[in-house]
DNA sequence: GCACAGCGATACCGCACGGGTATCAGCCGT
DNA sequence: ACGGCTGATACCCGTGCGGTATCGCTGTGC
């Protein structure tokens, strides 16, 4: 360290004390959540502010609100967070002689297509195990981003693919599905705008990432299980690629919804992979 | 600091010194490089393989060698690096008032697309200013990458869109370029296994990314000027996109080859770009 | 209206860690 | 066998980071 000018470059640690910040608005909470006090918090944050020449926060006295440039870091510090973590993950498990895939796929949905596709690649010639990670909704692109996962099934357009490598591997309709006996339930079609208008059945509100659930009438849920059993309970309706009827008893009906967005489920992995593995796996998977 | 655990996460500056190490294959070099002593940077390189638990290199007493784990780590690390520095640049530019598009494109390259683009783009409302950065070829993906541009053309095959987000905008055959007056210089087309067997006329040696060359036969050539002077003086051919044909003058004779590639101009952008402005420029793009 | 609660900023201190110099230890080529 | 390379080790020093104590501010409740 030759004198004091500011050409150190943002170091991790910095990013994840922003990101903390960020996410609490609140330097105490932020301080508990990475098991520090709040002063060195407090400077390392304005360092950091001083060493960009940017202001990330406005001090409200009573918390702290975000700037723009400030939620311009915070996405793009979690993306970069993302990116080390994964370097430090791949560089772990390239260390170990077992090289296995690890595949991160949405609990539930496309189960035929999931087992076909295992089946198909342990089939091949110098097929590794693969090891399959189920997760909730939207989690599987952090795990491919953070490389916690080889290579992901996704679901456009629920999921975003922003970032990957993809290959498409089956693009199905979506049906709604209505408790059985319902009113509507042997129409032969529906139109989404006929859907949301069902006062009786409203669509039940999913987790955001964060964890919060938005506003609105319908129940909350998390997961499929919760959804099918308030479906049959006659609190909600909703709208599902048709694969899903797979997994449905007889207390449930279905409705084909042409006009809602077609689903794409694609197979997905990060760009630069050179794992011969996932090279096979995606080969595979397109063959089917 | 509550104790000596090794539960600290991996900082910049320890891949930074790693990738330094990895490509100069030389801890003194690196060192130098780095602008500091040999011994901390040793230190350093240690700390990080005990903390990721893993091997990174192997020190034969006359230089280092790259394990399987540390070319892993060596590819990551640069990746989260540029990421580190986008996040840097991005959240500096947000906070400046003129928010401007920079667009990396190479050299020589796609002149009259790029004009059509920097036109239709002007005349849209709401349009801002676009600085056009020129840069060698494979530089491109670089600048996306760690921020230093927001938009950039980019040609396949020749450069790698992975990891970016990219809109088709321009396919072409391409053709060989000759000396005019070249015994071949009026055939109708060639060959690619004809072009490559032209001994007197080798194909030339473009740099790699890290700046050395391959071996072979051919001139070493650095971009386009010098890659025609040596045409027209009848020491190189070399297989181009018919559109740089424009640029070309009476001393240059140029034979389609339909068998070489087709190159397909793409426009790209980071994932997860949120400004309006680089959407506009796409849609523009995608309208010419 | 004033005291208090809650927030982030500041002051000050101690230590651990990052970096420097000097030196050691292996391995090659001559 | 011995210099001349390499990277590793020993030891020291300065500073930068984290800790505690406290301040300054502001909105709030009685």
């Amino acid at each position: 360290m030759v004198n004091a000018r500011y050409d150190h470059a943002v170091e991790t640690r910095e990013l994840r004390y922003f990101v903390a910040v960020a996410e609490e608005l609140h330097f105490g909470r932020a301080a508990q959540r990475l098991t520090m006090a709040q002063p060195p918090l407090s400077r390392a944050i304005q360092r950091l502010e001083r060493r960009l020449g940017v202001v990330l926060l406005h001090r409200n006295a009573r918390g702290v609100a975000l700037t723009e440039a400030g939620s311009v870091l915070l996405r793009e510090a979690r993306t970069a967070l993302d990116a080390v973590e994964a370097a430090e993950r791949r560089t772990r498990r390239a260390a170990t002689e077992t090289p296995g895939l690890v595949l991160a796929t949405k609990a539930g949905a496309s189960r035929e297509l999931l087992s076909k596709l295992l089946d198909g690649y342990a089939a091949e010639p110098g097929a590794v195990a693969v090891e399959v990670v189920l997760c909730g909704p939207g989690e599987q692109e952090r795990l491919l981003r953070d490389g916690r996962a080889d290579v992901a099934l996704l679901q456009r357009p629920f999921d975003t693919t922003a970032g990957f490598d993809t290959e498409d591997l089956h693009t199905e309709q979506q049906v709604v599905v209505l408790p059985a006996g319902h009113p509507l339930a042997d129409r032969t079609h529906m139109s989404m705008a006929e859907v949301t208008t069902l006062t009786d059945l409203p669509l039940p509100r999913w987790p955001r990432r964060d964890g919060s659930h938005p506003g609105g009438p319908g129940p909350q849920v998390r997961d499929h299980t919760q959804l099918f059993q308030l479906i049959a309970l006659g609190r909600a309706c909703a709208i599902v690629p048709e694969s899903l009827r797979a997994t449905l008893r007889d207390e449930h009906a279905t409705v084909p919804v042409p006009d809602a967005p077609a689903v794409t489920t694609v197979i997905a992995w990060p760009p630069h992979s050179r794992s011969t593995a996932v090279a096979d796996l995606v080969r595979t998977a397109t063959r089917l």
